[in-house]
RNA sequence: GCCCCCAUUGUCUAGUGGCCCAGGACGUGGCCCUCUCAAGGCCAAAACACCAGUUCGAAUCUGGUUGGGGGCACCA
């Protein structure tokens, strides 16, 4: 608690390449908890070296995301900063600066070899069962003829100059030491022949040139790790924190998520897309909360935590290294938590889009009165719709069997709505203060049971089973449509044949 | 195949040698509350992968086994 870091500089760097997923949420909420903890910055940029994987609207899509969330950034491709650009594509001159430097000092060379001989290099060195390296053909090349080669002309990339003998430690701050072989290493490309950066290189320069004092990622870096290590110490920077997330496994912790399984699992409601999640009637709050307990643990008993919560609670001391398995029915408790704590004004203005998108004709006023008695009836915002939809409808349409409560003829069940309308009728109006006791007075008087008589006239109200408390809806109602509704359902009822 | 990482109930996890015949949460089952459905309350079933070793003592340390995951691109 004492020892924690002081003004960190961290960054979220994802590369617009698809839709922004659980994954790469929680990296960036780390990463910000992290930031803003410390007093110091988050950073946004952008890795778009790949033109052939960009995706249009991936940007965008991920701004809207990390804002959503409520993740906002100190420096950014959008609102600059002291160590900009922060897009790759804008970065290319500075990557080739730096790979020139490690080919002077040795720690790189140009490679001539055409992507056909590594390919067929490497189906051979399969068949023998060896790792698939670069051969090094080109690693043997004088530094005279591999320039002249350069300045004719030749189409190139640039590699790094792997040590081959020994091994390499670098530190994780959750793994500790992890230690390889430099054999099993490769001389990775740095540059391609396009002349842009690769990851191994540009991440580095950026990072390192970004002043980033934490690097918080996903595992899958794990293998190349040392390559960075090695990379930092031949320019001879000093290495930033490294932490390395776990993935997330599918639900049934059997493997990543799939391409195929991930738009399966929209049918159920669910999604690992943020963007998805947010449609699906999911808030941010719950979300985070979430996302925030899958690989971090604040102690034995408190899981309820807002984002401002996270931020004076989280720590880098507590992240679990084992991966970890997406439990969405989890994801629907924390929301209803969340939804159920958001004050009743706050909670109408987020469930007043649910009501439009499906061509309600919902007004603020009304959702606002709605939403005191259907907090604690959603997992999900998009709930609202179906539990309080008769709350705009002129008329319901009961279904007349459903109607006739249980161990009640239909004749019973029509003159029990006959006495709510006369019962009710008198009233000025249909407070809940006012009708509850009429009703309830009612029911002890005339030997139905309150389910019988509350069910009927809940059928006849909302034309529902399930609906929120029936004397707070009816007062939303108003008098007039209730009276209507439960003359209506007398009349159904007279009509079911007995 | 090779390399790396990981290993507590179905799932997320607490646990850093004695507080643990293992605590919390989701889910599941039961009960209570109750006008429906929820929410809420109470209760229950459910785990230290295995084998050696270190130690007076191990879920916690070491080694091995097994299992799981990730990576092996002129992608990130």
């Amino acid at each position: 608690m004492n020892d924690r870091p002081t003004h960190v500089r961290v960054r979220f760097p994802p590369s617009p390449t698809g839709h922004m997923h659980l994954g790469s949420a929680r990296t960036a909420l780390y990463n910000y908890l992290l930031a803003k903890q410390t007093g110091g910055k988050f950073v946004f940029r952008i890795e778009d070296t790949d033109v052939k994987r960009y995706v249009p609207g991936a940007e965008e899509e991920l701004i809207n995301g990390l804002k959503w969330l409520g993740m906002e950034w100190d420096e950014g491709p959008d609102i600059g900063g002291p160590y900009g650009p922060y897009r790759q594509s804008e970065r290319k001159e500075i990557y080739q600066q730096y790979a020139k430097q490690l080919i002077d000092t040795g720690h790189a060379y140009y490679c001539f070899c055409t992507p056909e001989r590594l390919a067929r290099v490497r189906e051979e060195q399969q068949k023998r069962k060896e790792p698939p390296h670069y051969d090094g053909t080109c690693r043997r090349l004088s530094k005279e003829e591999a320039e002249a080669r350069v300045n004719a002309g030749e189409a190139h990339v640039i590699r790094f100059k792997t040590p081959k003998e020994g091994s390499t430690t670098v530190h994780d701050h959750l793994r500790g030491d992890i230690t390889v072989e430099n054999r099993n290493l490769d001389d990775y490309i740095l540059v391609k022949s396009d002349g842009w950066a690769l990851y191994h290189l540009a991440t580095m320069v950026d990072d390192h040139l970004m002043k980033i004092s934490h690097v918080i990622r996903g595992s899958e870096w794990l293998p190349t790790f040392p390559l960075h290590g090695l990379i930092y110490r031949a320019f001879g920077w000093e290495e930033p924190v490294w932490i390395h997330l776990s993935v997330f496994l599918k639900p049934s912790g059997k493997g990543k998520m799939s391409k195929r399984e991930s738009a399966d699992l929209i049918k159920d409601g669910y999604s690992i897309f943020v963007k998805d999640l947010r449609e699906l009637g999911y808030t941010p709050e719950g979300v985070v909360n979430w996302i925030s307990l899958m690989g971090w643990s604040y102690d034995d008993h408190t899981e309820f935590f807002t984002l401002r919560d996270l931020v004076e609670k989280f720590s880098i001391d507590h992240l679990n290294p084992a991966p970890a398995a997406i439990n969405f029915s989890k994801l629907d408790h924390f929301n209803g938590l969340h939804i159920r704590a958001l004050d009743d004004r706050e909670l109408a203005k987020r469930l007043l889009p649910f009501f439009l998108e499906k061509g309600i004709d919902a007004d603020f006023e009304t959702v606002l009165k709605i939403a005191p008695i259907a907090k604690e009836r959603m997992a999900t915002l998009d709930e609202v719709v179906p539990l309080a939809e008769f709350f705009f409808k002129d008329t319901v349409s009961p279904d007349p069997d459903s109607l006739v409560a249980k161990g009640l003829t239909a004749k019973e069940s029509a003159e029990i709505a006959e006495k709510a309308v006369e019962l009710l009728s008198p009233l000025p109006d249909m407070k809940a203060a006012g009708a509850e006791p009429v009703m309830r007075t009612y029911v002890d008087s005339s030997g139905f049971s309150a389910g019988q008589v509350f069910g009927i006239m809940r059928e006849a109200v909302t034309g529902q089973h399930v609906s929120p408390p029936l004397f707070e809806s009816m007062e939303i109602i108003g008098k007039d449509k209730v009276i209507q509704r439960l003359q209506k359902a007398a009349q159904l009822l007279r009509m079911v044949n007995q």
